[in-house]
DNA sequence: GCTCAATAATTTCCTTCGTCAAGTATTGAT
DNA sequence: ATCAATACTTGACGAAGGAAATTATTGAGC
């Protein structure tokens, strides 16, 4: 009989993700899915048990021939431990408390009269107390957080290195927070954050190469290559925003020509209808209004915005193949408005197989961006 | 005093990879750049050096403080083991003999009348037997065999799936070619092995993503990110060719709009070309002559292509943003038609630091795309 | 020349981490 | 009851690499 350790951290590690992200497993699925002989599942999956994260569950239906000892799959105990996650804006907090697997249990805003770096903190440290005291008494159980921003972010040091929306420049951000809120902190990119979410629990699950395309004011995008998420040699990556798709398009604040975002993003959409409609007070609400009406001087802005969206989808499937990709932003409030047009442009100008990559589109909850946070440091937690 | 196996096998392989890669390093040198310790390259360098692969450098200039012992640098045996590779085209075999360090020995091609599998696989064996038992003796130091072709293939089997240009659906090749020339063989698309080769032994070296645009007849783009090829999920990737650079532009024989490849694949040059000078028999040559010679309507075809060339390498570097990019391809033999406006076009449409990322744009002699082939060998042989 | 500090390379254990093969456990079918 | 099938467990072993002491080789200072 033994006792003491038995040396698996990694397989430890290996076994906890894959449950996490795919559900509950026997020891042999698990064995198979991970390349690990069945022994090394046991025993990495001992300790997991021991300590709480994972259980046994009652052996469900057969499946296969019929005979033999029946599979115990083994599930995460999602009440083991929760994490923070708090998406930073330039005037608000939005935070989550999820559960190991992932599931907002809590969440609360805060808004942000002042976006430097010591009111921020200020209000983090608040924001967190609120959703750990509240009720559900997660205090005891929280020891870490994440933090999504936008922006240039190094996550190995948590140095937010430049982020233009909150006009931070060299903040070392994971240092001020570990020490204003006591948890271990994650901070990373919020694209990358909330690409990481949908990778692990969304509908990139499985996935060796993934995208996710965000649509708002800034069109972005994540990637996923090769099961490892893509950072950028220059601290650039996903910037499908700025795709040229019309070399005669409009001039885009980078500089560029026909960008992706100086036609689809929100600003460019208000522009456009403003122009088109010959009514220089339209918000972005009222444009949707307009279309939706059967508008169709601004409908056609939709339409091309949407086209526009789907042009850079297709580049991104054409280059990097991926094999899923996830539209979402809060640009999409208005998807009934794109959809159709996306997926055209996107079909048009994906090439041969690139076809067949499944397009989800799909406006998600605001707070989804606070869920990225929290999964980020879930990961961190699981690799630890 | 040990002689047995001291089970050092994926060390001798990164220990290997390093020096070919990064020229000769000391064994300090390579632990340090291989996250070793440099007990583990001593035991590692042991047997390459046994089995000739390795070489111990004299003690070159001291660069630190000056004292200490020197180190004595480990440099490949270049000469120790040859590789042939072969580019394989709907019309001609392209063959290599290259060395361990990836230089060309020798060269030679072969027309081909008849591109069925058949031919190809009898043509194949006479080329390599050519290439071997010419001058230089490489018969009784070859083992592998390295061969490149357009189109879907699946370097773990070595079946060709489909080649468009060859006509080609689901050919063994990798069985076919070993039964022939009783080499080893490793087969991979064209475009991913001269991606390798300029990763492995040209600009790409070092480099943690990368990418190789290959302009012509098509226009094409290997990419490495994180260290790894990508392949794409579909099948597809790298079809820098079909990204939408002008919705209202020509329309593709793929049946999008305005892609690259219906600006600036060769095809697309001449039918430009010939309309806007109005002479329908005009070749290619032709028009780069009158191009040159200083016809303004020809010389915008030119400036048109090389800028949604730009563009196109623009989408590259804002989506993965690799620390460099080479551009090349038989296309690129009019060069001096395009450099300015490819780097234009790049320069406007790269996104804020994605401009920073270093483009070479250069012609590669045609015998380099068989050098590839040659790599993707050399690499499966210091992998196994 | 001798000694010492500095750096490189080697050697000898030792830890980590996983597999292998032989068990035990639990089922359905005969 | 027996058997085949499947899941899980166990203990011995092997592969891979690290830590630290040891040896090797140099330049600098005396």
């Amino acid at each position: 009989m033994f006792t003491e350790a038995d040396n698996v951290a990694p397989a430890m590690t290996a076994v906890l993700t894959a449950v996490l992200t795919e559900g509950p497993l026997s020891r042999v699925g698990l064995a198979r899915r991970l390349g690990l002989s069945s022994a090394a599942v046991t025993k990495a999956a001992r300790p997991l048990i021991e300590q709480g994260y994972l259980q046994e569950l009652a052996a469900t239906e057969r499946s296969g021939p019929g005979a033999g000892r029946p599979a115990s799959p083994l599930a995460i105990r999602a009440d083991r431990e929760f994490f923070v996650g708090v998406k930073i804006t330039a005037d608000e907090l939005i935070g989550v408390v999820c559960d190991l697997g992932a599931q907002v249990r809590a969440s609360a805003h805060r808004p942000l009269p002042y976006p430097d770096p010591e009111h921020v903190l200020t209000d983090l440290g608040h924001l967190v107390d609120d959703l750990l005291d509240g009720p559900g008494d997660y205090r005891a159980r929280t020891r870490r957080l994440g933090l999504a921003v936008s922006g240039d972010v190094d996550r190995a040091t948590g140095l937010v290195r430049y982020s233009p929306f909150l006009h931070w420049h060299d903040v070392p951000l994971l240092d001020l927070a570990e020490k204003i809120t006591g948890l271990t902190v994650t901070v990373e990119n919020d694209v990358k954050a909330l690409t990481t979410a949908e990778h692990w629990f969304g509908e990139g699950v499985g996935a060796e190469s993934f995208a996710l395309v965000t649509v708002g004011t800034g069109i972005g995008c994540g990637l996923v290559v090769n099961g490892r998420i893509v950072s950028g040699s220059h601290g650039v990556a996903g910037e499908i925003g700025h795709i040229g798709v019309d070399v005669s398009g409009p001039v885009c604040h980078c500089g560029g020509r026909g960008c992706v975002e100086a036609i689809a993003g929100t600003h460019a959409i208000v522009g456009r209808a403003r122009e088109r409609s010959g009514r220089p007070d339209l918000s972005f609400d009222d444009a949707v209004a307009l279309a939706r009406g059967g508008d169709q001087r601004v409908g056609a802005v939709f339409a091309e915005a949407g086209n526009a969206i789907g042009c850079g989808i297709a580049a991104v499937a054409n280059l990097v193949g991926p094999s899923r990709i996830v539209v979402s932003g809060e640009g999409l409030a208005a998807y009934d408005l794109f959809e159709t047009h996306i997926r055209a442009g996107f079909e048009r100008q994906a090439f041969g197989a690139a076809t067949d990559c499944p397009l989800s589109i799909r406006p998600l909850p605001f707070e989804e961006w606070a869920r990225g946070a929290a999964t980020v440091s879930i990961q961190a937690f699981v690799a630890s």
